[in-house]
DNA sequence: AGATGAACATGATGTTCATCA
DNA sequence: TGATGAACATCATGTTCATCT
């Protein structure tokens, strides 16, 4: 079974959890939130991938949903999301397996550098 | 637009230019030589995957195709790709290009590191 | 039997569109 | 009107099969 880099969906969720860890934000924040941050690294994903990472966060029991009307504006209503009772201790061990899958890319990326370019 | 890590092809061209570069050898070896070095890195890729990115070589006019009987055994017809005239000019670009990809990844790979741990 | 490559299948991701409050 | 998500399309890659010597 071959194995190349990381996948984008991992990366996602890796950082809907971060976000998760510090504040309550919803979808489209989220969306914001990494595109401003990782633009410049060509990085961008589409919208329908933060919600199809969402979904998977949440099939996997991780967090919760909540709808909730958006404080400030009129009657807009967002879906916040939050960790499960146990969903914080799943967080933190799906983080550690996604660590190890960014290393091992850093790993083939180094390796591939150093066969190819003297 | 966005891009996310370099792709496998790209670098299973880069991989292949750089064979080329050393010694004259056909797809099958092509294969085996990637898939023992990078194997402990998880990068295996399958065999048609070699075809494919030697077609988009030779399509790129970078190499020429020359079939040749297998020395040793029997009567094995084998195909072996030499750089063309202008190829080798062409494979350097392409080289450096590359290059620029796999240095972004490295780049992108550490910003991920950097935003979700400790 | 080993090498090449076509055809087909799946998986990952993006684009477009609908819906709801 | 912005947020959410479904449906659809495309691209990257893998699996299976045929062919040729």
């Amino acid at each position: 079974m071959n194995q190349f880099l990381i996948k984008q969906r991992a990366v996602i969720k890796l950082y809907l959890i971060t976000f998760i860890e510090k504040k309550k934000m919803y979808g489209t924040q989220f969306l914001e939130e990494i595109q401003s941050q990782c633009n410049q690294y060509g990085f961008s994903p589409s919208q329908p991938e933060i919600y199809k990472a969402l979904h998977d966060l949440y099939k996997d029991g991780i967090v919760t949903r909540k709808n909730q009307l958006k404080g400030d504006e009129g009657f807009q209503e967002v879906v916040i999301y939050q960790f499960t009772n146990d969903g914080y201790e799943k967080a933190k061990l799906y983080k550690q397996q996604i660590k190890a899958d960014l290393d091992r890319s850093q790993d083939l990326l180094r390796k591939i550098i150093k066969d190819n370019y003297r």
